[in-house]
DNA sequence: ATTGTTGAATTGTTGAACATTCCCGCGGAA
DNA sequence: TTCCGCGGGAATGTTCAACAATTCAACAAT
């Protein structure tokens, strides 16, 4: 596992550029972020044991800034504390699936019955183009991508801060399965025009018609992960 | 402020009575729930700056365990960090307000618009009669308890424990400014019919018309609480 | 009045120690 | 054999003390 770099950050300062420089993550935070790439990759798959003193020396962090890192992923689900026991990567049960997509269709849907800007509506398109490209280029990784990003940009059109932080812990949450189901190549194919119709709803202005098929959609979805997972 | 002690629980054992013991909250889960209780009563006024060296003094506990407690605190949003400044106990402003109310609006009309068992509209009925014993001795804590229980019970209507989750830290950012609407005594009054009259149609089954409602009421909600806050 | 500089106070992080709890295997008893 | 209790080792929970890094306010200098 790679050692958790200060500098390794994507935006890299051009040279002699000062660019006015924000908040530089703590420790702890870059931790998580290293827990939470792994975990979404699958190299620490569901139900993985994470020893704080082997991830302190891996890391080359001390035990109290592993716990701290731990925390924050605790409270994104993504790991479950057993108490005098350590922590686990979360491994979602067959009713998790129902309960996320509980959510889902909760927050999505009322995000976009509720409509949006012309902006806002511009990113769910851009986000549609995004999975057809990646479509035709045969890369999967980029379709499911661009397709979380069509989830996340429907609920950008409420505009509330809080139900985009909600959205992307439900995404990441849902990435740990993802991998598993992903692996029928062509899996999101069949979404793409779902996608591509509930864009054109949106663009007309018909949020109540975009809503239903949205709600119809996920419902389908949860079924399909349903029975990839009890398989 | 209290010390943090691990026997002041409000269950206490039976002399000789080996009851089943299920996980004893951590130190630092028991000096968060303490700080949440402080914050929601007023103690700990928005906007209060939280040093941990003191804290750890008053509270008898490590450095660590007091950092620990605010991880747990700022996932809640209940206090934000400021890197290499401190934490404070959150304070929202008028665009809080109305983030939080869209958040609301999502998660209870989904819940409402998808209907619940018998039990669960049961517990809405509970809190409504709550809320009516309460205006009638004329305790207005207890009436403003009770509605947040409506509420919550509106939402646990979907059986979702995510949904259960994001509604109770929803209800606590709203304490956050609680105290200072619940000045102006009786109201919740106005509300207090509402309530009855969407448990009412929960209760014949019409659940769409619950959700008109509902939304209408937390538009209503929301037009007062900024009314309030920009005073 | 604006700009450095200094220094105290606070947070961020570390490393080590100790207490507590859990887990697993071992031996004794029914 | 099977079950039960009993260590002992390992991991977590918590504390403590120290140091580095940052912020902030006061003060000095131009």
């Amino acid at each position: 596992m790679a050692t958790v770099n200060p500098h390794e950050s994507t935006e890299r300062a051009a040279p002699g550029a000062a660019r006015l420089r924000v908040a530089v993550p703590s420790v702890a935070t870059r931790v998580a972020s290293e827990l939470r790439l792994q975990i979404a990759e699958g190299a620490l798959p569901p139900g993985t044991k994470l020893k704080e003193e082997a991830l302190s020396e891996e890391l080359g962090v001390s035990r109290n800034t592993v716990r701290e890192a731990f925390a924050e992923l605790a409270s994104e689900r993504l790991v479950v504390r057993q108490p005098n026991r350590g922590v686990f990567v979360a491994s979602l049960e067959a009713s998790d699936i129902h309960d996320v997509y509980t959510v889902r269709r909760a927050i999505e849907v009322s995000a976009v019955r509720g409509g949006g800007s012309a902006e806002s509506i511009a990113a769910v398109r851009a986000a549609v183009e995004e999975g057809k490209r990646a479509a035709e280029a045969g890369d999967s990784e980029r379709l499911g991508s661009a397709n979380q990003h069509f989830h996340g940009a429907l609920v950008a059109m409420a505009g509330s801060e809080r139900l985009d932080i909600i959205m992307s812990q439900v995404l990441a949450e849902m990435r740990l399965f993802f991998h598993k189901a992903s692996i029928d190549g062509g899996f999101y194919q069949d979404y793409l025009s779902e996608n591509e119709q509930i864009c054109t709803a949106l663009e007309a202005g018909e949020y109540e018609r975009a809503a239903e098929r949205l709600l119809a959609y996920l419902d389908r979805s949860e079924e399909h992960q349903t029975a990839v997972h009890s398989s």
